[in-house]
DNA sequence: TATTGTTATACTCTATAACTATA
DNA sequence: TATAGTTATAGAGTATAACAATA
């Protein structure tokens, strides 16, 4: 790959791999474990750790990328009475999601794997002080595409359609 | 989330939050300069590193989870003219997938911005030491989920009508 | 018998646009 | 006018199973 020098390629290429086989090693296990999708166990483990109620919106953040999306997965959530949503009596737009029991009770079911699933496959070849280094420098990495105004390098000219997507965060 | 410690939940997270939000950002690129999916993007990359050609299989490695999910990508790089796909003359049974210019002038196209985006998003916050360090450490878990046995370990599937019942109970 | 690859099919997920309702 | 959320819908991608052909 031209333009990027090889530690930066390697470094690149092992973590884009990486995170590929983690994804999709943990999609089988919430999955069969739970029947959860990765964001539905995401949605969940917001909730789990929000007290148990956060509004639509808050929920999203950083989960999902468009406002669709989220009635969808929130949709099949309350389908599977994991959640319930009632409007929000601070904000009659807004409404508020709230974990069950049955809810926390898929977690509770689904967490031991998943633990055990991620200490084998990424803690498992790194010490302690390795992990704290990775989150060091992942953190840094998350940090910066946090603040990245998301699409403010992308080149213009094509299509405007993507962006305004993105923007309307 | 009872089981891990905090530092190795904070690598954990950071991890796959930076990882979600640089997919989404690589497919935005790859799809508004090239209108690649990343997965089609990978496969080209593949080839343009392996002097053009590969068979079906070695170009489905680590990048692709499914036979069926190769046919259908090379599928849609074969109408884009991007790749020719030909019997292999070595063994009746394979087929050999090579790139065509037009492949290799799209990943010309494509490559510009795409290492612009990576360079700004994760190599931006490190120092050269920590890209180094960086790729050691994810080299070693992408090693570990190389090594991992991928499914044999895993439960027997049960159905979904299986899964129903005993939910119900 | 095992392997390579394709096809048929059904399912999941995503995203845009149009819409309602409230701030 | 702007924001919160839903719906309709269309398209992209995924995976299993059945299949044909070759090793």
């Amino acid at each position: 790959m031209p333009g990027l020098p090889p530690r930066q390629l390697g470094a690149y290429f092992a973590l884009v791999e990486a995170a590929s086989l983690l994804q999709h090693a943990v999609e089988q296990q919430l999955k069969a474990d739970g029947d959860l999708s990765y964001i539905q166990f995401q949605l969940l483990m917001r909730l789990f750790g929000a007290d148990g109620r956060l509004t639509m919106t808050e929920l999203a953040d950083g989960v999902v990328y468009s406002r669709s999306g989220l009635t969808y997965q929130a949709g099949l959530l309350e389908k599977a009475a994991l959640i319930t949503r009632a409007p929000d009596p601070r904000d009659d737009r807004a409404t508020v999601v709230t974990i069950t029991d049955a809810g926390r009770e898929r977690i509770d079911r689904v967490l031991p794997g998943h633990v055990e699933l991620v200490r084998r496959l990424v803690f498992a070849p790194l010490s302690d002080q390795d992990v704290s280094t990775l989150g060091d420098l992942m953190g840094r990495v998350r940090d910066q595409m946090r603040a990245e105004p998301p699409r403010s390098a992308a080149p213009r000219k094509r299509s405007q359609r993507n962006r305004d997507a993105r923007d309307s965060r």
